[in-house]
DNA sequence: CCGTATCCTTCTGGATACTG
DNA sequence: CAGTATCCAGAAGGATACGG
């Protein structure tokens, strides 16, 4: 995606989609809804997340309010991230096109081979 | 985005933000959503769009069966896009998740705020 | 009018190495 | 353990030119 423009302002909905639009936000809020969690132990379940993007993200959603992160006064140091009531009010929100995505990618699916073929397919 | 991983495919909600996370898709839909429209139509409504992106946003759109396209027996010849069923019912699932950005974005840009000072403030 | 093909710049993000 | 810094390959996307 290119920087964003003027324009994207216009569109409140394009805010929300440019925090979960990319590849990880979602993941790690979907994540952390299941409960508090570590940074090493969200890598490990998260799964082909290098460590700097999962830095990146969680910095870039706690920023936003959505996830809390708090140190803990252990040795050696252990860091919990939290998703915040706001973040949680965010994926409650997000079930509605999820079951979108469920009821739907039979029918996406279809169109897809069939445009496939349609287009591969130079018989007209 | 890189390109989707084995992971991706776990989680039906990534298909669709993969499909209207982009930066124009969702733009696009919008629009159609008003009606049909033309090519250029579109192009000059859309504000920013390079004819390249809009010609693959719209096909990409085809592709999944969200956008349908017809070509007028017209001299010059037209072609008109239109939203599918399909299309309209995913922009519909849309809405709570633009009421949350209208509702919430007052705090998100409070915490964005209040994120910036703490961390560029040495104080502490 | 409606696109596709090419080129080239910009941005994203993984790998790696190093700090508190 | 929990990150940050640097480097670099690859993808996204705008500009431009050309075809149906």
């Amino acid at each position: 995606m290119p920087a964003r423009r003027a324009i994207d302002h216009a569109c409140p909905i394009r805010d929300v989609l440019d925090r979960i639009g990319d590849a990880w936000s979602l993941l790690v809020m979907i994540e952390l809804a299941k409960g508090p969690c570590r940074f090493n132990a969200l890598r490990r379940v998260i799964d082909g997340i290098s460590q700097r993007m999962l830095s990146v993200t969680l910095r870039h959603l706690e920023r936003d309010g959505l996830v809390s992160r708090a140190v803990l006064p252990t040795a050696p140091p252990q860091v919990e991230y939290t998703l915040t009531p706001l973040g949680h009010s965010l994926i409650d929100r997000l079930e509605p096109l999820r079951q979108w995505a469920v009821a739907h990618q039979g029918a996406v699916r279809r169109a897809r081979a069939e445009f496939d073929t349609r287009v591969m397919d130079p018989a007209t």
